[in-house]
DNA sequence: GATTGTGAAGAGCTTCACAGCT
DNA sequence: AGCTGTGAAGCTCTTCACAATC
């Protein structure tokens, strides 16, 4: 078993920014080495906290020269945890959970789609994404069947919960939630918000307070 | 003026999502009052941290009592910024920019959508919640005269950057980027990003380290 | 008895600065 | 000269604890 290090959640976050500028990096088949002095400006980071977050994951670097691109790409992915494909499933087929599926990298990202389900008589039976789309009482066999680790909620607020619960209660490891709404989840659940309301009462806030350190205005 | 009293990115992340909270007891007349402490249990944040963050914004409790949940309402709207109604413009008319479209509640929340920008012949014209869809070289003219203050970057990647400078030469003060890749902006421009592939690697992150304290599972 | 408001302690994160390596 | 790795300092945020209040 490989080092078991702590790694802070702000430092998580960057090192997800950072794997987005080395992503790019890569492909256009650029540099062979980045300097934490680089890789920090392309991501709007200091170039001692970027030496920081890649000394915790393992990354060493050469003095005079920087990071080996392909190697440090690479350390960070196992890092996150995409070095497994990760299974998951969308409840919901409206607006958002398509919004999502058409999302550009969606799959070569490590995720794969396994199943839909949704509410609505009318929209089981079609096909989303290649995908029939399943009934919800469905959801807790297909689960298990399928193996599948992540869940992803994109149905209305007011079914959020109980969609949540027969999730986790299906094994499901983690929540994509879509809905504007806390979920109240048993500890082993991870869970991960993504709220469009909440991010433009961000922007509001962050406009009227014209913040001095122009700094995290990044958010999920 | 109101007092100008500095309200920390942490502190402000929080307050969305008491109002969130708050916004659902006062939509189903539920309780006159709210304890730090309850507010804190359905948030997801321990009660003296409630107290600290209500008192930032000015809000004012009654010992052995609580907060008045409309009052309180109020006041967070204000400290939050969403007194006033926020004028948006979206680039890009594609699954995105459609789902955020449909997303409840955008338009009480405040924000109001003025004008919709696409690059392709093919949906320029067409309507788009309840807008004619513009061309790309209509930015610049329309924010001016529609006085808008958001610019929603709903196109690819590789587009972003270059929409997002548009948008700020046009007048912009704020940005919701929905491009997995981060924006130069110069310091006065605010931005969010919203991020679904940030959203899947911080849950892969997650998952893979079964985090002990799982409280901030939250994202944006 | 329940709950607020807050100073003080504690924990965590970031920045600084510089020795050491290439 | 350029860059890494890191101890130490500095800063911010959170938790604790309790007097004051209703």
């Amino acid at each position: 078993m490989p080092q078991t290090i702590r790694i802070s959640k702000p430092t998580a976050r960057r090192l997800t920014m950072y794997l987005r500028v080395l992503q790019s990096v890569v492909e256009t088949g650029g540099m062979e080495c980045i300097s934490s002095h680089q890789l920090g400006a392309a991501a709007g980071v200091a170039d001692a906290q970027v030496r920081k977050d890649l000394a915790s994951i393992g990354g060493r670097g050469q003095s005079g020269v920087g990071y080996r691109t392909r190697e440090l790409h690479e350390t960070m992915r196992r890092a996150i945890g995409l070095q497994k494909s990760w299974r998951a499933v969308l409840v919901g087929a409206g607006n958002i959970g398509r919004a999502l599926l058409a999302y550009p990298r969606f799959h070569t990202e490590g995720f794969e789609l396994v199943a839909v389900f949704d509410h609505a008589p009318s929209v089981v039976g079609k096909r989303v994404a290649g995908l029939a789309v399943q009934p919800m009482k469905a959801i807790p066999a297909t689960v298990r069947r399928s193996g599948a680790h992540f869940g992803i909620v994109a149905v209305p607020p007011s079914d959020a919960q109980n969609v949540a619960e027969i999730l986790v209660a299906s094994g499901i490891r983690g929540l994509l939630n879509f809905a504007p709404r806390a979920l109240q989840l048993p500890a082993h659940v991870a869970s991960v918000n993504v709220d469009f309301t909440e991010a433009f009462q961000r922007l509001a806030f962050e406009t009227t307070n014209q913040s001095s350190r122009s700094k995290r205005t990044t958010g999920a």
